[in-house]
DNA sequence: GACACTTCCTTCGATATCGAAGATATGGCG
DNA sequence: CGCCATATCTTCGATATCGAAGGAAGTGTC
C-alpha cells in the first residue's frame, strides 16, 4: 500500500463514506447507529458529502415502523478503482466503482514468468484499456490493486520468496505501479484477496478460513473481521506434513507436505499415473461428475488430507466459517471428506457452530477483496 | 463479564486513566502521543483526573533532550483488583493495584472437585480475608476476576464442557461472583489469562502463543495484541492427532492426542512404568536437571511432539513469540526440542523472526492477565 | 555563560460534536 | 379517519476538542 488519499473528505467524512460503500449503511439513521456519532452530526456531514458530489440521495428505503429513510447512494461519478487478479496463466482484470461493484470485468492470457516489469507494464495497459473502452467518461480513477499468487511483504508491497513465480523475488511490485499511477496502489497475496472479498459473503462471521484449492492449496484467514497477516505468510497450509504411507518430497524440500498430496498439480500427476491425462486442475470436477472412479477416489483422499490438517487448526484458531473455493471447489467429494474429517476429530465446542460450504461469492471474489481493501486506502 | 463501570469517570478521561494505568504513558506528553487527543485536551482531561484524587503528579521524568516531563502516576487509592486462579488442587489469589501491580499474592490449597458453589464462596471469603489483613484502609474494590482449568463461554461466563472439573459444566460462574460482588466480574479460562499476562512482557510483539505445560497443555493466543477467543475454545493444542508409533487413546475418546503423550500427566505415568515415581510434573524438572536418561529422553520427544503440533500453526498463524510457560517449561530439552521441530520443519518466511522462549512473566502471569482484562471492564 | 534548540505543558479563540427538543413522515389500531 | 407509537431527520444552544501561539524548563554548543 502506498500513495495518499486522493478524495477531498476530511476524517468523519471518510469514515461515513465508507460505511455507505461498503453497504453497511444506507440511511442517515444507519450512520448514525454504525459510526457511534450523534445523528445531528451525521447530518451535518452527509449534507457536505452531497454538496461534494460524492454522495447522492435516492428515493427512500423500507420503512422499520416509522418515518422512511431517505436512502443514499455512493454518487456513479465518485470514482473507480482498477483491480487485478494475477495467476500463474492468466489474469482477471477489473473496473469497480467505489461500493466494490463490478463494472466490467475481463479474463486474459498472460505468462507471469515474463518477469514483473513485462507483465505489470502491460498489466496498466490492459487497465488504461479497460478505462478508455468500458469506463464512463469524467469518472476518475482513485485507487489500483493486484491480486499475486505468492507470498507478499505488506509493508512494502514486494514480493518474498514466491515458488512458482521466477524473477519476482523481491521485486517492489506496488513501487512499480505507484510510479506509473500517482494513487493508493495495493499488493496482496491473492488468497488473502479471496478471503477479504469472501468474508463480505458471510455477515456477522468475523472469524474465517477461506481455502483456494487449485493448482496448489492456498488460505486466506480472517480474524475478527480483519486480514491476518502474521509476518507476511500466514495463512500457509501447503507445507504441513501430513500422515501417510508412501513418503513423497514436496518441492520445498520437505516430505510427506499436504501440497504434494493434495493440491491440484498432485492430482493431475496421479490420474496421469493412472493413464488419464487431464489439463487444468479444473478438468478433474468434470471426470468426478462423470464418476470415473480414480478421479474421485482421489479427490475424496485428497479432502481428508485436507480436513486433516484443518483438524488442528480448527481447534486452535475456532472459526466461524471454512468456505472452500477455487477450482477443485466444486467437487463434491472434496467437500464431503473436509467436513468428515473435522467434524470427526474436533472439540465439540470448536464445531459447534463451524459452517463448512463451498464458497460463495462467485469468480470475482478477488477482485471485490481488492475493492474492499483499496477503499479503506482511498477513504 | 458483567457489572457495570464503578469508576467516575467519562470516555476520554478513561482512556488515559488507563494508558497511565497499564504504565504505557507516564506524562501529559505520553498521553497525547498515545491517545491521539490534542495537548491542550490532555492536559484538560488530566487536571480533572488529578482532582478526582485518580491520578497524581509524582517528581519528573528523564527528558528526551528539553523539558522533563511531569511524571504521571495512578493514585494510591485510586482502588483494588481481587484476581484468582484456580487450578485442579489449589488456588493463586491476589490483590492488585489497578495499575495491576500485585500487592499481596497468596497461594492456597483447594479442591476443585468440591463444586463450584463451595469453592467460590471460599475464594470470596479468602479475597474478603486479604483486603482484610492486606489492603490498606479506605481502598476500594474496584472488580473481581478469576481463571478456570478449562473452558469458559466468556459472553455468559459459564463454564462450558470442562473434562476435570466434576459439577461445573453449564455452571454460571460470573453470576454467582456477581451476586456477591456489585462489581465488574471477570471469567475466563487460565490458560489465556497466562496468555495475556504473558503479552505484556513482549511489547512490540502483536501476535502471541502462549504454552502452559503442566498436567495438560494449555494454550492462548494473542491476535494483534488482543487475547482470541473464537467460539470459546480457541488455543486447544492438546487433542491435535500426533505421529507416533504406538496407539493410544486419550480421555477424550480420540486416540493419539498430543496430551496423551505430552502432557505432564502422561510423562508421569511414562515414569511411572520405568519405575520411577514422582507426585507432581514439577518434579519431572528435577529429574532432567540430575540429567536421568529416562526423564530427559521423555521430555526430550513431549517437545518434539510439541513442536510438531506447532509447525501447523506457525505456518498458518505466523506469531512473532511463542512463550512457553508452566511447570514443564523450565527443562531446557522441552524447549530445545520444541525449537528444534520448529525451525526445521517451518516456511522460513514464518520462523524467520520468531522467537521461541521461555515465558518471561513469572508466576503471577495469570493473575496479571485477570487484571489487565478487568482493567478494560472498570475503567 | 549566552544562545539556539528541543520538549513539555498551558492559554485561548476557532471548530466540531453532542444531546435535547422538535419537526416530519410513516405504520398500526380502534 | 383520527390518534398514538415509532423512526427519521433537523435545529440550536451547550460542551468537548482542536490547533496555533507562547511560556516554562530542560539539553547541547560555542
Amino acid at each position: 500500500m502506498s500513495g495518499k488519499e486522493r478524495l477531498p473528505v476530511t476524517g468523519a467524512q471518510g469514515e461515513l463514506l465508507r460505511l455507505v460503500a461498503t453497504g453497511q449503511a444506507e440511511s442517515r439513521a444507519d450512520l448514525a447507529r454504525l459510526s457511534g456519532l450523534a445523528a445531528s452530526s451525521v447530518s451535518l456531514r452527509v449534507e457536505e458529502l452531497l454538496e461534494a458530489g460524492l454522495l447522492v440521495e435516492e428515493g427512500s428505503g423500507t420503512s422499520r415502523g416509522g418515518r422512511r429513510p431517505r436512502r443514499l447512494r455512493l454518487a456513479p461519478s465518485a470514482g473507480l478503482l482498477a483491480v487485478a487478479d494475477l495467476g500463474s496463466h492468466h489474469v482477471r482484470l477489473g473496473l469497480l466503482d467505489l461500493s466494490g461493484t463490478p463494472l466490467a470485468v475481463q479474463e486474459r492470457a498472460c505468462d507471469i514468468a515474463a518477469g514483473p516489469e513485462a507483465v505489470l507494464d502491460w498489466m496498466a495497459d490492459a487497465f488504461d484499456d479497460l478505462l478508455r473502452t468500458r469506463a464512463p467518461s469524467g469518472m476518475p480513477l482513485r485507487g489500483v490493486g493486484t491480486g499475486i499468487p505468492g507470498p507478499v511483504d505488506p509493508a512494502s508491497g514486494r514480493v518474498v520468496g514466491p515458488s512458482r513465480m521466477p524473477g519476482w523475488n523481491n521485486y517492489p511490485v506496488a513501487e512499480h505501479l505507484g510510479a506509473r499511477y500517482d494513487l493508493p496502489v495495493l499488493v496482496e497475496n491473492d488468497a488473502n484477496l479471496m478471503a477479504v472479498g469472501e468474508a463480505r459473503s458471510w455477515p456477522g462471521s468475523d472469524n474465517l478460513m477461506v481455502l483456494k484449492t487449485g493448482t496448489g492449496i492456498g488460505c486466506g484467514v480472517i480474524v475478527n473481521g480483519h486480514l491476518h497477516r502474521g509476518r507476511g505468510a500466514a495463512g500457509d497450509i501447503s507445507h504441513v506434513r501430513v500422515r501417510t504411507d508412501p513418503s513423497v518430497m514436496c518441492s520445498c524440500g520437505h516430505p510427506d507436505c499436504l501440497e504434494a498430496y493434495a493440491s491440484g498439480a498432485a492430482l493431475m500427476a496421479a490420474l496421469a499415473e493412472a493413464g488419464i491425462v487431464v489439463d487444468r486442475p479444473a478438468d478433474i470436477i468434470g471426470l468426478v461428475s462423470d464418476a470415473v472412479p480414480e478421479a474421485t477416489s482421489l479427490v475424496r483422499g485428497a479432502g481428508r488430507l485436507i480436513g486433516e490438517v484443518l483438524t488442528v487448526l480448527v481447534n486452535f484458531f475456532n472459526p466461524d466459517v471454512i468456505a472452500v473455493g477455487g477450482s477443485l471447489s466444486a467437487a463434491e467429494p472434496l467437500i464431503a471428506a473436509i467436513r468428515a474429517a473435522v467434524y470427526e476429530r474436533c472439540l465439540p465446542l470448536a464445531t459447534r457452530d463451524l459452517e463448512i460450504a463451498p464458497a460463495r461469492a462467485g469468480k470475482d471474489v478477488a477482485l471485490l477483496g481488492a475493492g474492499a481493501l483499496l477503499l479503506d486506502a482511498v477513504l
